[in-house]
DNA sequence: AGAAAAAAGTTGACGTATCAACTAAATTAA
DNA sequence: TTAATTTAGTTGATACGTCAACTTTTTTCT
């Protein structure tokens, strides 16, 4: 994970933020409302991690947080205009950082390196039953 | 990381162990000695991590801890026979999990996965200090 | 309608990973 | 030889990641 370092330490410093409320912040921005499940489904972040950053960012000031109104299981999520801000300051410096990793890179190994990990996955997800 | 999931659970319900704790034995096996420097060099773990990690080993009786004579800053590692034992009847399940875990790669797959992992991982070194 | 099952979230526990501050011992350099 | 630096290892703090048990609300089934 010595990849995430650099992602790391510019959220923190220049926004304040961890990785996590960053991933979550940036799903949520550009859309109205989310709930978390949806969060969940779309970047499989586990849904308990899940739970607790999203009581973080609302502390924070950084969500609000609302009961469905049609169902009382579910949550709607939405920016604060602190959060968007926010997002909208760093998104560039993070899109900085993804080019500048991926400088080095071209077409073809970033698509091989993809395949490969999904074969992984999928191989790992194979024998999930052996146990 | 859902990649070491069997290993994990491999490790759990074969020999009690955590990856972490797996990785250290496996290190200490084969060679008589070590002490946590040579770890942290060899598989670049964290020196805190290690620390504890190796603490763990040894109140778990798998690990021989001793000062070293000539150096009171260091230690000497050595795995019990116990420990030896359970390396031993671990380490082909583990093998097992690897194969088939790289069993749908070919040789060219897996090297431009290493290739391309090792240029991210320089690429992240070098704008280390872009802060 | 009422029972059973599924879905949305919360919480606790544990393991993994990284960083920083610290102690003690050894090495080096003056 | 003493002072400064380096090295080995420990400890605290925080974040990340995963699993499992649990509550509440909704859906499905009969």
């Amino acid at each position: 994970m010595r990849l995430n370092a650099q992602a790391i330490r510019i959220l923190k410093r220049n926004a304040g933020l961890t990785l996590t409320q960053w991933r979550v912040i940036a799903l949520l921005a550009g859309t109205d409302c989310k709930n978390s499940s949806d969060i969940e489904r779309q970047i499989g972040m586990d849904k308990g991690q899940l739970s607790r950053t999203i009581r973080g960012l609302t502390d924070a000031g950084y969500v609000k947080f609302k009961t469905d109104a049609k169902d009382n299981r579910k949550s709607n999520l939405k920016l604060t205009a602190k959060a968007q801000k926010i997002y909208d300051q760093t998104l560039p410096l993070m899109r900085n950082r993804q080019r500048s990793l991926f400088a080095h890179l071209d077409e073809t190994e970033i698509k091989s390196i993809y395949s490969a990990l999904e074969k992984l996955e999928s191989a790992a997800h194979l024998s999930e039953d052996e146990l």
